[in-house]
RNA sequence: GGGCGGUUAGCUCAGCUGGUUAGAGCACCUGCUUUACACGCAGGGGGUCACUGGUUCGAGUCCAGUACCGCCCA
């Protein structure tokens, strides 16, 4: 990140100039423009590398894997050499995805003798644009294939689109409302065509967005949910399930949308708190007693109430149960039931009950025998049962009659004001009318238990482990499944019925005729497109046909995907996976968190804090803004998306490129050579194990779906340990002073990590990665297919680590000593350093040149003891003395108070010391090794606090 | 009503099986045309880890309760 960007002051900030002006050109992405190529195909074979071990000894090598024959360092030629001054993504971004397609790179082999790790694509809506969701969601996956690639797996990233239903038949008879026309005057079958005729137009745009992420997807398995193929799967589906009695037609009452037209699923209904009314009526009893008093939030349903109900227990009513009450306006007699639903507490313990148009109301009628009438119709009108006086209205309008006509029958009590849950259709927002209807179900029991089972017995494995719980409780308490929708957009279901005999036939082919010779009409419904989502994962791989895509991918490795998606989705998966291959569709699901405003909002169009992601490619790189996902990707927590962040990983891409431009530009075009050992300074031995370290972080994040630690670590190995360290390490080797094979060996270790950098970026940073890559001298094929960093057990380096941290303390406390002491930036000072330990004094002598530069110092001087009549500005680092000379310069003021800062510290911390170490129970019950680091603590504090006093003393008073 | 998650620096978040001085980025302050980078360099300030109690030699971390926020299911 930058740490402080512009400390200037300047009123404008290149950054925000840089928000209004894109500087790359517009990307289309409704044509194939990633297809055309304006040059010759890159050559080169698609596992070439430059990053094998040019240690001689293995010992400190960053890369252990041996060498090809043919992985000789090549000279560059001088045309690749020329690297700007700052990253520009936009037209690296849109080469690469050209030359990664024309190279064909991501296309799986399952005969390339590899192990396969395979991804299925959740599949977006055909649509849909990309939103700032996806981009998660494509960018972790991209990471977890791109790095497996690099280890050597032939990964399968399979993509793909569905054909969302609804969705999709809305923006077709939108289109066609613009035209002056619509569905029903078209036909079905020209309709139908219409849909696919906008799919053709139109349904590559979320895919040409994908690619413009860098997926590396295997384009040439890329599948859509309508496909000849995946239809012939959802017929098999059906029909399989049918013949077994899992699938059923039946009159049930199901959320109806009257503006779709069709009946969703329980999931797809949201519920929102409204506030709405609860009117309290009178039902006069027919036998002219005392009328029941009841309470309703939908009076215009009175005109199907087939019973009035009162808890049994209830010994308000308890006498009146078996009687009959008179429904008002209809005046139909309806009997008085007892049902253990009804709340006593509810309004005044009586409810109305109305079979046709109440999911309880209806399981109630179930029980008791009771009729359903249905007086709202698919159109959201009354129906003529509801009598003549409504039939024809609107329910909305039929509810502000129904209540006038009550109060002026004298039999509406009171109306008061109510918060409830109305239903609203999740695609368009209608209010949802449950109503009975005859559609087709999957009796989900029988296919849920196995599905448990599997999650139960680790077969597959939810990561976080947490989200299994929101599984298992869905799954265990599951409804059966509404999947036929009235649409005309879908797979239509392959039920016929018989004109002349009734019979129903259901079958994977089209019959002709019934069997007793009568005319068949195929049901007009469709399926639900979660059904044919549900078989992604095979039946994007040839099924109901055994392939060899099938024998060798399935089970796929990951699914990562949204909670959200849990019940819709991953569940389906698994429930037909195991019936119809007899294994889990996935051994491991991740999921990630939903993409959030930087407040930690929910996106939404109505709020207007929605980040479009092309947008944001083109202000930061599409780069910055994968490494952005990954690094805030951490588990089990939603992702605050704050533009800031996307800068800062833009400026980090920009910090890698001009990283590796210093690299080059000071390590020529010759390929790096080998090295000795004993040939490598501190600095390079501290890098290389580093780098060791650091790789070990990254894999260990990749491996545990810790994007956020993999990406933390590459963000503080790059900037932290090899630019703001490293680099300046060896800028004196590059001095024209600098002996000759020092200037090589360390031009080699540069290049050599810098390759190893490369590569452990790629996957979250496959872009300018892979641009940097063809620039390092000897670096041939592509990065993508380069093979990933091994890791080498004897490259920790444990003593380099030790004594370069006890270098950068020293060099710390001297940069905060002369910036603490006022002293001119510019000014070359002189240092003096003394440590009582021979091997540091040693170690302190053998880099003190090096220490110089980093200080800007005239000279560093390790001297046997510090004088304490000298002025100058003192610290300690660690159990290093350090004296900056300042005879006149120093404030001497300022000075005893910045001591006595720095004692008060210690003190504090060695009083701390001091009191865990005096009680008893410490030192008696901790662990030894506990006990004997405090006492080693305590020991250092205590001479360094002496030190300090002795410092200050020297002082003297003022 | 049932369940799950969260509460750590001004902001957004890390912090694994309890053990030195609780970290990062952004924001903030100071200084800097140091020949890779001002999308930069160097230095710095800033936290009663929501609250209460418990377990423990030792709690941001484990347990219980409270408050507030969010999500899911009914």
């Amino acid at each position: 990140m930058p740490r402080s960007p512009r400390k200037s002051g300047s009123p404008i900030s290149i950054a925000s100039m840089r928000k209004t002006v894109s500087r790359h050109p517009p990307r289309s992405l409704t044509s194939d423009w990633w297809r055309r190529s304006p040059r010759p195909l890159y050559a080169g074979s698609p596992s070439r590398w430059c990053g094998r071990s040019l240690a001689k000894s293995s010992r400190i090598s960053p890369s252990a894997s041996s060498a090809s024959a043919s992985g000789n360092w090549k000279t560059k030629t001088p045309d690749a050499m020329p690297i700007d001054k700052e990253y520009l993504p936009g037209e690296v971004e849109a080469r690469w995805i050209r030359r990664w397609a024309e190279a064909d790179l991501f296309r799986a082999d399952p005969d390339a003798g590899k192990d396969p790790f395979c991804m299925v694509i959740p599949p977006p809506n055909v649509t849909g644009n990309l939103h700032i969701g996806h981009v998660l969601v494509y960018t972790l996956h991209d990471v977890v294939a791109r790095w497996r690639r690099m280890q050597g797996n032939d990964v399968l990233w399979l993509p793909g689109t569905d054909h969302a239903g609804i969705a999709t038949q809305m923006v077709v008879e939108r289109a066609l409302r613009d035209e002056g026309t619509q569905r029903i005057e078209l036909g079905r079958e020209a309709f139908e065509k219409r849909v696919w005729e906008w799919k053709e137009t139109y349904g590559n745009r979320i895919t040409n967005a994908l690619r413009t992420l860098g997926s590396s997807c295997d384009w040439s398995r890329e599948r859509f949910t309508m496909d000849e193929g995946l239809s012939r799967a959802v017929r098999t589906v059906f029909v399989r399930l049918y013949d077994e009695g899992l699938i059923y037609r039946g009159r049930y009452i199901v959320n109806w949308c009257p503006r779709c037209h069709t009946a969703i699923s329980d999931l797809e209904t949201v519920y929102e708190t409204e506030l709405g009314a609860l009117y309290k009526l009178r039902y006069p009893a027919s036998d002219g007693g005392e009328p029941l008093e009841l309470a309703t939030t939908r009076p215009e349903t009175l005109l199907g109430d087939t019973a009035v109900a009162v808890h049994p227990d209830d010994e308000r009513y308890m006498e009146r149960i078996g009687g009959r009450v008179v429904v008002p306006l209809v005046n139909r007699e309806v009997p008085v039931i007892g049902d253990g639903m009804v709340d006593p507490e509810f309004g005044t313990g009586v409810v109305k009950i109305t079979p046709g148009h109440d999911p309880n109301d209806f399981a109630a009628g179930q029980r008791h025998g009771l009729d359903e009438i249905l007086v709202i119709g698919p159109d959201g009108r009354m129906t003529d049962k509801a009598g003549a006086a409504y039939a024809g209205l609107d329910r909305h309008v039929a509810r502000v009659k129904v209540v006038a006509d009550l109060e002026a029958a004298g039999l509406l009590l009171s109306v008061d004001e109510y918060e409830h849950a109305v239903g609203h259709c999740q695609r368009c927002g209608e209010t949802v009318e449950p109503l009975v209807s005859r559609q087709w179900f999957v009796k989900v029991g029988p296919l849920a238990k196995p599905a448990i089972e599997a999650v139960e017995r680790g077969a597959t494995e939810f990561v976080p482990g947490s989200w299994s719980k929101v599984y298992f409780e869905w799954m265990r308490n599951i409804h059966d499944w509404c999947i036929s929708r009235q649409l005309w957009w879908g797979h239509r279901i392959p039920a016929w019925y018989c004109d002349a005999c009734d019979k129903t036939i259901v079958s994977e082919h089209d019959p002709d005729a019934c069997e007793c010779g009568g005319r068949l009409r195929q049901d007009e419904d469709v399926l639900d497109t979660w059904f044919s989502s549900a078989l992604w994962p095979f039946s994007t791989m040839g099924w109901p046909d055994e392939t060899r895509d099938l024998e060798h991918y399935y089970p796929t490795q990951l699914l990562i995907t949204g909670h959200d998606i849990i019940f819709f989705w991953v569940a389906r998966m698994m429930m037909t996976g195991l019936k119809f291959r007899g294994d889990v569709p996935f051994s491991k699901v991740y999921i990630h968190g939903l993409v959030r405003d930087a407040k930690g909002q929910k996106m939404s169009k109505s709020k207007g804090n929605t980040i479009d992601p092309h947008e944001v490619q083109e202000q930061y790189g599409t780069d910055a803004v994968r490494f952005t996902m990954s690094i805030l990707a951490a588990p089990g927590n939603d992702i605050p998306l704050a533009p800031e962040r996307m800068e800062g990983y833009r400026a980090f891409a920009n910090k890698l490129w001009n990283a590796t431009r210093f690299v080059l530009l000071k390590t020529g075009d010759a390929p790096p050579s080998a090295w000795d050992s004993e040939e490598l300074t501190l600095a390079d031995r501290w890098i290389l194990s580093r780098f060791s370290a650091n790789l070990e972080a990254v894999d260990r994040g990749l491996e545990g779906f810790r994007f956020d630690h993999a990406a933390d670590a590459l963000y503080h190995f790059v900037w932290g340990d090899f630019c703001d360290w490293y680099i300046e390490l060896t800028k004196p080797s590059f001095q024209a002073a600098a002996d000759a094979r020092r200037t090589e060996v360390t031009r080699s270790v540069l290049l050599s990590i810098l390759s190893g950098m490369l590569r452990m970026l790629h996957p979250i940073m496959p872009f300018i990665t892979e641009e940097l890559w063809e620039k390092l001298p000897g670096c041939e094929g592509f990065l993508a297919t380069a093979p990933w960093p091994q890791r080498d057990a004897y490259a920790n380096d444990a003593a380099a680590e030790a004594q370069m941290a006890l270098l950068q303390q020293t060099v710390v406390k001297i940069r905060n000593l002369r910036a603490e002491s006022g002293i001119d930036a510019g000014k070359r000072i002189a240092v003096l350093l003394h440590a009582e330990d021979d091997e540091v004094a040693a170690m302190l002598t053998a880099q003190r040149d090096l220490m110089a530069t980093l200080v800007r110092a005239e000279s560093i001087e390790i001297v046997e003891a510090i004088d304490d009549s000298l002025i100058a500005a003192r610290g300690l680092a660690g159990a290093i003395h350090i004296a900056l000379p300042l005879e006149g310069l120093l404030d001497l003021d300022a000075e005893r108070e910045r001591l006595g800062k720095d004692l008060a510290k210690i003190a504090k911390e060695l009083d701390a010391r001091n009191k865990k170490l005096a009680n008893s129970f410490f030192t008696e019950r901790a662990p030894a090794e506990v006990v004997e680091k405090e006492r080693s603590l305590q020991k250092e504090l205590a001479s360094r606090k002496a030190r300090l006093e002795k410092n200050l003393a020297n002082l003297g008073s003022t």
